[in-house]
DNA sequence: GCTATAATTGCACGATTGTGCAAATATGCA
DNA sequence: TGCATATTTGCACAATCGTGCAATTATAGC
């Protein structure tokens, strides 16, 4: 596991693990359409400007995608993709291969 | 999903989310046997009280336990527990069960 | 064109976080 | 008892982060 993975991999436990930002996980989870920023506002209570940023930052990990339709944008889950790099740290962390190695940096 | 869930959520990703503390987990998972934390300090290039420190954060997310055995805290990380955490939040958010309950608060 | 709405950006602020160092604590061993 | 080693804690500091507000940009509709 080299230094870039483990960063990568922070980077993207590190964006679902704020409050707010995995709210919005959460609600754009329940929702099997795409939603504007402003209906994802009305999930967690704090300004629009806020919710922009959250969002931006998700996109930036590629936990959410977006699609500009007319002045709003409408953000989905991207729901394989992350369901995938869940489980694939589960997969290493339960250890299906990487016991024996030691130390093979 | 609750407030209170949701926290427990982002904090225990949050604890994960941060390049050291996520390197200790790495070499933990590493390691077939419990390695002290003067042992854990050789795999990130920080202080021995930066880890210490990192390994508390970890172990009150229940993310590693630790024996204290004489002067030294030796640390296993929680393979079943993380992995099963980690797929149950992948599970959710490929979304099994939540897609038609709209918001069901 | 003008106005209303959606979204972003700049700025400021307080809170949190990661860090190193030095001191303190705890324990093993001679 | 005294010294060495493992770990934690107190302190300080810089950096990052989440936030709200106001201003700005982009676009739809009149």
């Amino acid at each position: 596991m080299n230094a870039a993975e483990t960063q990568k991999t922070a980077d993207f436990l590190k964006a679902l693990g704020e409050f707010n930002r995995l709210s919005l996980v959460y609600e754009l989870c329940r929702c099997e359409s795409s939603q504007n920023a402003m209906c994802l506002c009305e999930c967690c209570s704090v300004d629009a400007s806020v919710v922009s940023r959250h969002l931006k930052v998700l996109a930036e990990r590629d936990i959410v995608t977006f699609d500009k339709v007319g002045r709003e944008k409408t953000y989905r889950l991207n729901r394989n993709e992350v369901a995938t790099q869940l489980r694939e740290l589960a997969d290493l962390i339960e250890n299906k291969d990487c016991k024996r190695g030691h130390h093979d940096v």
